[in-house]
DNA sequence: CCCTATCATAACGCCTCCGAAACGATTTTC
DNA sequence: GAAAATCGTTTCGGAGGCGTTATGATAGGG
């Protein structure tokens, strides 16, 4: 892959999200969501802020958010109730099957 | 290329950007900044406006922003001075050449 | 000319987000 | 058991974003 057919397909990908009026999600949100989704739990609030070199209340925030568009939920660790872990849902599974299509399709379409 | 491995390329990406402390543009700032720097010119406001289908304060807000950065001017059009014309800047250059080399650093990265 | 169409931006009220600091809740340490 | 450490959230003022609805500037047709 050359840089130019990289930007080609990050342009077609983030155009075919703004235009199916799928959510705006900034690239620390779409940073969460994947880690969530790819990486195996579980997910704390602390561990995600690690991983992304971010202060707590941003993943707060975040999840905030992506909880009102229902692709994470919060639950409290029972094992030690001072952590919250971030689980999936079906609609986040959804939405990132679905954003996985849209980069594959959107490497099709690229000039070779 | 399948679709895990198109979204453990979007999480390499946009981890990279997060960790870089890099400006966290949201997917609609994105898909207008590679438009202006991948699609030729002139960009105008209502343009750019029509192929993302958004409305046109929308763009305005993301221009001024990311002339903010420095990513992006605005000029009048001379021959239609009710256009503005988006034109690119240095840094905006460098900034999505840099972002093209994280792609495919990125992809690099990917398990086979 | 003037009247309308078109361009981009500004104004509005509301929401999200920022970093830094403070906060309650819970666990661990001594 | 008191004190310290840890966890996530809340608060603060300030900034940027949203959609909708004006507004000002320019262009063009009758």
């Amino acid at each position: 892959m050359r840089p130019t057919q990289a930007l080609r397909l990050w342009q077609q990908v983030a155009l075919s999200e703004v235009q199916g009026n799928m959510p705006d999600l900034s690239m620390r949100q779409m940073a969460i969501l994947l880690t969530v989704y790819l990486d195996p739990p579980p997910h704390t609030v602390r561990g995600l802020a690690g991983q992304l070199g971010v202060t707590k209340p941003v993943i707060t925030r975040a999840l905030d958010t992506m909880g009102a568009l229902n692709l994470v939920t919060r639950h409290r660790d029972e094992q030690d109730r001072r952590n919250v872990l971030v689980r999936r849902t079906v609609e986040g599974a959804l939405y990132v099957e679905r954003f996985g299509d849209a980069i594959i399709a959107g490497a099709r379409e690229l000039p070779i």
